[in-house]
RNA sequence: GCCGAAAUAGCUCAAUUGGUAGAGCAACUGACUUGUAAUCAGUAGGUUACGGGUUCAAGUCCUGUUUUCGGCACCA
């Protein structure tokens, strides 16, 4: 997918197409008043004040015919530079421009972009004229609150790209269109996967026999695999007492986006909306020695966030989330080694095992921004924890971003951010630095003097959530699974069930006692008709059992995305698939 | 939560200005007995998301609710 934001051509060229944009707008309606038209990864969008007016699907055609007029038009584009005074006067009637102007620092040099009858307040990166900006589409529109805050009123957006050529804004707008297509809840749909139903309520899927076995074999593949790297699973409850999570502090900061309160007899409970402090408890059911360390505890683990209704979106941000979460306690020396495991093991399950490509995501290191009420108040901890995860990254000689704003009330993060089908960026595996957890529980290890000093926290997750997983692996593999992880890995298709249903059968059963997922299609129909819903079915292998592969107990089979047939001896083809399956990928 | 939009058979979608809810696929039944991507015929399938209203008449218009979708805000 294209970055528009990356290529300075291309930036340039969209920039140009908001101004666009905004003179069509002003075109139809005067009384437009104007906040800001960025580039974006996507393309650009411009934020516009049209009072009352709403923009509908009708209004785009509008918008975008007068576009196409402006273009057509070919106006230049000049810059002019000018003083604050002139600034402000040649904006007076736009109160968002102004407010630009008056927040700009004292030395900026203030500059506008003309063409034609139009003129924006803009910093510049231009092309030459309108007549480049002829290839573009707008794409959607909504409502976006004024500055990002939902105190404020909401403006109309409207979101757009343009391309040099029509070939590629044809080609572009394809892929956009693919793009729906690998869209993990169109997918689970056409492979029953998932679903939600009213009477369970929004943002609580159900997960269907196909879906579940998806679910399962990552939970178990990625259990199995910590537990080999020396984490120890536990269980806890998905309940716990208000008074646990006033002591965590999570109750201030997010009792809002909680599950309302349960009284019982004399205790108020909640649904768990994390599972830090009950793993905090159990670290704490026993004594630790500095040599005990890094304790490392696991959880496959449900919680539960009131995610506004706005945000719900298929498996991607549900209400109910099946965190594969973990919890390192660790020695301050420790911190390196440790925070270092798990980027490896980030990448021996993302890259080794499941073969995404590195493209895919980004590593970013989260950190808190100015305002300091939203963080815990101790800015050595932040400094030190801060350079702490930068050391690693940059030993690690990762390619990383820094955003604030993005940090964990209790401290910085790296995040691994992947895009998704529909452009969404999300968090999937996370690794946090944590001081306080340990502070506010009294959690202690004795050290080599025989003093009671504090481990620090390392929260972490691998597969992020098994169903924000399951978003990501759909969409990333278009819903062709590997072999490992297909809900039916093995279809047995008899050519004819007069002569051929016994064997199958057969072989069906050697291969479930092998614990191969297999099933058997002995519908009255074609050969060909079922063969064509194999493949529809995007089962991985499918077996084609006749005459020949009977008389020599041999196997014919065919792999999704191949037209070749392989026949092998049936203990061949067990041995095979078995290999196959335990070697992941 | 906010700004918009949508909801019709299991799935994908039709239904002129308000006037008898249809099709393809899937399912079921029967015929056909076939070696590599769709055999033919028939049957059944609906309180048009849910509630209220306007009208002689509502899938269609108005209204409330729910869910879903596109953004925004949020995301421990």
């Amino acid at each position: 997918m294209i970055n528009f934001k990356e290529d300075e051509y291309l930036h340039n060229l969209n920039h140009s197409c908001a101004h666009m944009l905004a003179q069509a707008v002003k075109h139809l309606y005067p009384d437009a008043k104007f906040w800001v038209g960025p580039v974006i990864d996507e393309g650009f969008y411009y934020d516009i004040d049209l009072g009352d007016k709403v923009i509908t699907e009708e209004d785009i055609p509008v918008i975008e015919k007068e576009m196409k007029k402006l273009a057509k038009d070919g106006k230049r584009i000049v810059r002019h530079e000018l003083s604050r005074e002139e600034a402000l006067e040649m904006f007076k009637d736009d109160p968002y421009k102004v407010d630009l102007i008056n927040n700009m620092p004292e030395d900026e040099v203030i500059s506008a972009y003309s063409q034609g009858d139009f003129t924006d307040l803009c910093r510049g990166g231009h092309v030459d004229t309108l007549k480049e900006c002829k290839n573009f589409k707008l794409i959607k529109f909504s409502g976006a609150y004024y500055k990002g805050d939902s105190n404020n009123k909401v403006l109309q957006r409207i979101y757009g790209v343009c391309l040099p050529t029509p070939e590629e804004l044809e080609a572009h707008l394809k892929e956009l269109e693919e793009a729906k297509e690998r869209d993990h809840r169109k997918i689970g749909k056409d492979q029953n996967l998932f679903f939600t139903h009213k009477l369970v309520g929004a943002g609580l899927p159900l997960f269907t026999p196909n879906g579940a076995t998806i679910r399962r074999e990552l939970e178990r593949y990625i259990q199995d695999k910590e537990i080999r790297q020396g984490y120890k699973h536990v269980y806890s409850p998905v309940l716990a007492t208000t008074e646990m999570y006033k002591i965590s502090g999570h109750w201030d900061h997010y009792k809002e986006d909680m599950f309302p309160i349960m009284k019982l007899d004399n205790e108020e409970l909640v649904l768990r909306p994390m599972n830090c402090p009950h793993h905090a408890l159990i670290y704490k059911n026993d004594l630790h020695s500095y040599r005990d360390l890094p304790v490392r505890m696991g959880e496959i683990a449900n919680v539960f966030r009131y995610e506004a209704s706005g945000a719900v979106c298929g498996l991607e941000r549900v209400r109910e989330i099946c965190q594969n979460d973990a919890h390192l306690f660790v020695r301050p020396d420790q911190i390196k080694e440790e925070v270092g495991n798990v980027i490896k093991l980030i990448f021996d399950v993302y890259i080794d095992d499941f073969g995404f490509s590195k493209d895919c995501f980004k590593f970013r290191l989260s950190k808190r921004d100015k305002d300091k009420a939203k963080y815990i108040d101790n800015d050595e901890m932040w400094e030190t924890a801060e350079s702490q995860l930068k050391e690693i990254m940059d030993e690690l000689k990762l390619d990383y971003y820094e955003q604030e704003g993005e940090a964990a009330f209790y401290g910085p993060k790296i995040d691994i951010q992947i895009k998704t089908a529909l452009g969404h960026d999300i968090t999937i595996p996370t690794c946090q630095l944590d001081f306080s957890l340990p502070e506010r529980f009294d959690l202690t290890y004795v050290d080599e003097k025989g003093n009671k000093v504090r481990p620090v926290v390392i929260h972490r997750a691998i597969l992020g959530s098994s169903e924000r997983f399951m978003s990501f692996l759909l969409e990333e593999k278009k819903g062709i699974l590997p072999l490992w992880l297909a809900p039916v890995q093995v279809n047995v298709v008899p050519v004819n069930n007069e002569y051929h249903l016994r064997y199958a059968k057969e072989v069906q059963e050697l291969l479930l006692q092998n614990g191969i997922r297999t099933e058997l299609d002995d519908r009255e129909e074609k050969l060909g008709y079922r063969l064509r819903e194999s493949v529809i079915k995007k089962i991985p292998i499918t077996l084609i059992l006749g005459d020949k592969e009977k008389d020599n107990e041999q196997i014919s089979f065919r792999r999704y995305g191949s037209e070749e047939t392989i026949t092998v001896s049936k203990d061949d083809f067990v041995t095979l698939i078995k290999n196959e399956i335990n070697n992941k990928k």
